[in-house]
DNA sequence: AAATATTTTTAGGTTAACCTAATATTATTA
DNA sequence: TAATAATATTAGGTTAACCTAAAAATATTT
């Protein structure tokens, strides 16, 4: 009897609106979620046979015991997801707001847990969050993923582990088909003038790969 | 053109699929994810209509360019997730890529980037990794939430704020009418032995509570 | 009390994402 | 090659979550 996304957001706006208003109309609730009244009538009858909320009809939406328990639960959520965006990495007011909708239905105590722990520390602890921000601005955006060399990048002699096989389909299908795996070693025997081709060794097999292939070839040196 | 969170696993899937079989086929497809076969060439013919992969039916399944690049996207996205869920937080590894699957979908520019940096902060700071570890184990599950006091549990003349009102929809709908909403403040009156009845005073008006009402408003001393 | 406006409910429809079961296809093996 | 097994595709169906438009019920004004 586990509750959709959709519901759980149904079943915290009827919370919000008993809150600040001690009771829910349908009306209320739709505005708040943006969506017709119509489809709050829906899901409320739902809700109702789950038995999260009492109603009938003409009357106002009241959240039962349960549905109260998750509710607020659901609302905890999404304070310590708000949160973290907020203060502990900075994301806009507005972005960190519709993101958190979306991930506060996909959590776990223990993920809830960690995570309170995380901004209670941060805030406890103002010089390390002073020094993750520093931190942070160092970082400009792109330095952080996708930083992989390719294999058109090195020399004779050197030994790499095959990181990525990138381009279209069928050329890294065929290059994938050579061996040419994630996590395979292979050597440079011998890389032509201007690089075109690079002959390489892998599982003692010898390959010719044009510069073009090469540069498909996400690689690490080891 | 936006892809929904499970268009988005499919996309996935085949990429993960190419990228260590070579190719993508239906069946491989179908067991990564956990559906039936037919529910693949139906996503997979919405995928083809969004220009994300090439496929002709018999033929494997193929990332377009921007199929590809859409998927290296989401795949980055739940590296990170996972590595912040595993890494900082600690979550299990199970839950933390179960977790992760529904997180991805829920992210934008600002918010990966951001994760990231946390995610090489603590990594390269490992006493700050350390200091949060002590940190996060002092904190038992269920210290951080809910620790509100309730109003039967002050004397009087004490000032309150009204944080919260718990209890039956019907019993908090009246409370509520009363004037006891969220950031009310009160003044504590007269408690009668035995705390029954509560006497305070809000907005200039007198009231008088039941232990069992009070017991239903959480408060915050001020 | 009528008339008008607001709100709620119902009726009926669409779409994504699943499914089962039946029918092609394509590979494998005897 | 024929029989068998594995895969892929189609056909047809369900459910949640939305919608519009019309009808019914309530409130608010004249
Ligand atoms: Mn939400
Ligand atoms: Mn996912
Ligand atoms: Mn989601
Ligand atoms: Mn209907």
């Amino acid at each position: 009897m586990a509750l959709t996304e959709t519901l759980e957001d149904y079943l915290q706006a009827i919370f919000h609106e008993e809150n600040e208003k001690g009771m829910a109309r349908v009306k209320d609730v739709a505005k708040k979620l943006a969506v017709r009244a119509s489809s709050v009538v829906e899901a409320v009858n739902r809700l109702k046979e789950a038995g999260y909320v009492l109603y009938e009809k003409g009357d106002f939406i009241r959240l039962t015991e349960p549905g109260q328990e998750v509710a607020q639960r659901t609302f905890e959520r999404n304070l310590v997801v708000y949160r973290f965006l907020d203060q502990v990495l900075g994301v806009e007011p507005e972005h960190a707001r519709k993101l958190t909708c979306g991930i506060e239905h996909h959590m776990d105590r223990q993920f809830f847990d960690a995570l309170s722990a995380l901004c209670f520390f941060f805030e406890r602890n103002s010089d390390v969050q002073e020094k993750f921000r520093r931190f942070a601005d160092s970082y400009e955006k792109g330095m952080i993923c996708d930083m992989y060399a390719t294999l058109d990048q090195f020399g004779k002699g050197d030994t790499l582990k095959v990181i990525k096989v990138s381009g279209d389909a069928f050329l890294r299908q065929r290059l994938i088909a050579m061996g040419l795996t994630p996590g395979q070693e292979i050597v440079i025997e011998r890389v032509a003038p201007l690089g075109d081709p690079v002959d390489v060794v892998l599982r003692g097999y010898h390959l010719s790969l044009r510069k073009e292939e090469a540069k498909c070839i996400k690689v690490e040196k080891i």
